[in-house]
DNA sequence: CGAACACTCAAGTAGGTACTTGACTGTAGT
DNA sequence: ACTACAGTCAAGTACCTACTTGAGTGTTCG
């Protein structure tokens, strides 16, 4: 349960590569094969899979073989985890500049919004 | 413009890493000098500078030097560049479950939400 | 059955990342 | 002036990442 750091660390890092970014767009509109995901790649199958395995080991995607095809699609978990992480900083900052807003608006009276 | 994946690539990578996430927590708060920012981490000031300089080529934090501190802040900007392709995403995959609900619907009267 | 398909595995390689140490630079306080 | 401070630079090291090729494995279709 605090090993979210670890978690963050993985999602990040599958997050931080073109191809797997790439990737989970096509995802967002639905599953697909192996192979659909190299479609647009220009690289190796064997490559492809790497990358599937990155996504999966960070719970970004699930995969399931069915036949001789494997099927991945995204988990929304992990996908939120990573953006409530910004979110949070995002409150802390934005909260810090209220406060610095007041405290300016305390000393000025005139303002510009450009 | 289009090369904002380079941008993205580099972002989150820089944010794969727990020592510059917590940089960046405690830039959430406010500026730091790069002293501040070493202090809560058990790794050598030259690290620290290095992780600096990551956050730093990314867009995600800004520094200035005065004297001999040089001080750190965050910049909103960057942060807000990989918010925005998480929620894009979330967005097309909500859209698509919805469309998907709307389907089941349709067919079904009874329904189960454990 | 046998060929084509959709992956899968193992090993290898080039380049990148996260540090370290140690020597050094400029600034501040006494 | 001179010591301590805050940071900087350059190398060096260990490990990690994103690929590649080539040789499989199990499935499906004709």
């Amino acid at each position: 349960m605090l090993n979210q750091t670890i978690d963050l660390d993985r999602t990040f890092q599958a997050l931080a590569d073109t191809s797997r970014r790439t990737m989970v767009e096509r995802l967002t509109l639905g599953p697909a094969s192996v192979s659909e995901l190299a479609e647009p790649l220009a690289m190796s199958l064997a490559a492809v899979l790497q990358h599937v395995q990155v996504l999966e080991s960070c719970g970004l995607v699930t995969t399931e073989k069915v036949g001789r095809t494997r099927t991945c699609r995204i988990e929304r978990a992990a996908m939120t985890a990573a953006e409530q992480w910004i979110t949070d900083r995002r409150r802390g900052w934005e909260a810090r500049l209220d406060r610095l807003g007041d405290m300016l608006n305390e000393g000025a009276t005139t303002e510009e919004n450009p």
